[in-house]
RNA sequence: GGGGAGGUGGCGGAGCGGUCAAUCGCAACAGACUGUAAAUCUGUCGCCCCAGUGGCUACCAAGGUUCGAAUCCUUGCCUCCCCA
């Protein structure tokens, strides 16, 4: 259940609560493609506060196998996580692994990335991994089609990504008991970069009725300006008393523009398989901690930063962990970077129930900037 | 003392007459990463520069052979292994 609480301008502060707890948002959601968020711990997400990671169906269907965590109980036991839990449907890897699976619209083949084996990914069946899975909140299977592409192949994609949601929709409602806190579905728009497609898919998708609504697709190579463009465009099209989450976004500067723009939760890989990649981002903008002038730099990774990492460890000994190639390098590195997003959108939340968003949004990019400008 | 192997760019280690400023790995330096096939990938890596089918100096040292030498010969210096 959704309820928003306060409004500035687009930009929008609101609690979804769940069966495994309540999420403020807007939110930034960790992601945990195979059941952990890499390098860290439940223990460490929750002192970084996260109150909310995401889980992968295509993943997590091939290893270990849906069925093998139902039996243990679902996702949240297995993994030691009893907050809630998103989890994507697979429509990412339609893109991602383009070359080894076909669509069909039936469903999706893969041939496992794994082993070879070829699996089906159907709406129905990623309903149903989701449900053996336990996830709070379960994404639609979708098309995510490359950019740029044409309007034709989009407007084909995007209408069978809403053939695909009304089946989704219809298994779900075939094992859910409506209540407050029962499990959610989300229905996914398309469109690519085209507003009259984005407009149509979104209509086709709001018609089926979800619990929320995601904007999917973006985020895969189109340029910045075009991508909060669309963004702006769509969000108004979409029930204003649901959720909204923007998927795979983004970088912090697209965080604060998201949300500028109407966006309730995001996700996205970037601060977690950039901190194990050594690109630390902090108030004054990202940093490469490999870089030889931290060698000797005993400041911490972020001096407006009070996480763990920031609180104990100084960037010249960031730098040699990473460099020794040291797994706690990868750690304090997620640690951090998570810290900042999180941090960033509790801030934005405080900015927003205080109705300084706009203000909030220019002294971030003026800061965010600082450390390019002085370079 | 006798016998054998060898000295190549920061390191390891290819190359054994021209297509070699020299394969490759490591290290170093920089960059990328957006619903995670990623603790991954890419580029640079002798010096100079107007950055190019450019200039210069180079494969222990010094001589030599050759149109041409990291590659062949001589001498020197230095390592390592085996036997005494």
């Amino acid at each position: 259940m959704f309820t928003l609480t306060h409004s500035d301008g687009a930009a929008r502060r609101g609690i979804l609560e769940t069966a495994h707890g309540r999420i403020e948002t807007p939110v930034f959601m960790p992601v945990g493609t195979q059941g952990a968020v890499k390098a860290l711990t439940p223990q460490h997400l929750e002192e970084i506060g996260a109150s909310i990671i995401l889980g992968n169906t295509y993943h997590l269907m091939l290893r270990p196998g849906d069925e093998l965590i139902a039996r243990r109980g679902g996702l949240h036991k297995f993994i030691g996580w009893n907050k809630p839990i998103l989890t994507d449907s697979g429509g990412y890897q339609v893109f991602s692994l383009a070359e080894r699976r076909k669509i069909e619209e039936s469903g999706v083949r893969f041939r496992s990335h794994l082993d070879g084996s070829t699996h089906v990914l159907t709406p129905e069946s990623a309903v149903d991994i989701q449900w053996n899975l336990g996830s709070d909140i379960a994404m639609v299977l979708d098309e995510c089609p490359a950019l740029p592409s044409t309007p034709e192949v989009i407007d084909r994609s995007l209408e069978m990504t809403a053939r695909w949601a009304k089946r989704c929709r219809d298994r779900y409602l075939e094992k859910i008991s409506p209540g407050p806190l029962s499990r959610m579905q989300f229905g996914i728009v398309q469109g690519g970069t085209f507003p009259e497609l984005r407009a149509k898919s979104a209509e086709l998708t709001v018609a089926i009725g979800f619990e929320g609504y995601a904007i999917g697709g973006l985020s895969v190579g189109e340029p910045n300006e075009t991508m909060y463009q669309v963004v702006g465009e769509t969000t108004p099209r979409l029930p204003a008393d649901q959720p909204r989450y923007l998927m795979g976004v983004g970088t912090p500067i697209d965080l604060v523009e998201c949300v500028a723009r109407g966006i309730d939760m995001f996700d996205c890989v970037l601060p977690t398989r950039n901190a194990r990649n050594g690109q630390l981002f902090t108030s004054e903008g990202p940093i490469n901690i490999k870089n030889a002038e931290f060698s000797e730099d005993d400041g911490p990774a972020d001096p407006a930063c009070q996480c763990y990492t920031c609180r104990n460890f100084s960037r010249a000994y960031l730098r040699h962990l990473f460099r020794a190639g040291e797994m706690t390098g990868g750690t304090l590195n997620t640690l951090h970077n998570l810290s900042f997003y999180l941090d960033t959108m509790r801030r934005i939340r405080e900015a927003i129930a205080f109705g300084r968003f706009e203000d909030f949004r220019q002294s971030f990019h003026r800061t965010f900037a600082r450390r390019a400008l002085i370079s």
